[in-house]
DNA sequence: GTCTTGACTAGCG
DNA sequence: ACGCTAGCCAAGA
């Protein structure tokens, strides 16, 4: 597996119940600020085999990204999110100067 | 091999 | 504030 790839892992199961960190937040954390994108698919494939905390991680907004057959999925994000303690905003953004995730430099340097 | 696809983002009009 | 565009790059086909 890229290395990538795998610190990528690493740092979401790093996040905390009840903080968040966006998807390119992550990807900078994983030594890529730039492959964003790339990290809604890892979630999306690992998180089947590994158990992963997909729902921590939302876009640069605070928003959630899921799409809109997610619910179908059984990917309904927010519930997650709210029953780890999450709040939401009138417009559906959670205040992230208040829960984001700073992930330590300890957990960012075992590949 | 290559080509397409995104649960993204920053920038611009 | 809002919609659109262009970069971005790993995975899957």
């Amino acid at each position: 597996m890229n290395p990538f790839t795998a610190q990528v892992i690493h740092i979401i199961k790093s996040i905390p119940p009840g903080r968040v960190m966006s998807y390119g937040q992550v990807a900078a954390a994983a030594g890529n600020p730039r492959a964003a994108r790339q990290i809604s698919r890892i979630l999306h494939s690992m998180s089947k085999k590994h158990e992963l905390p997909w729902h921590r991680v939302i876009n640069a907004q605070g928003g959630i990204s899921t799409p809109e057959n997610a619910e179908e999925k059984g990917l309904n994000q927010r519930d997650l999110l709210e029953s780890e303690g999450v709040v939401f905003n009138l417009h559906n953004k959670v205040d992230l100067t208040v829960y984001r995730w700073f992930p330590p430099e300890d957990d960012v340097n075992l590949i």
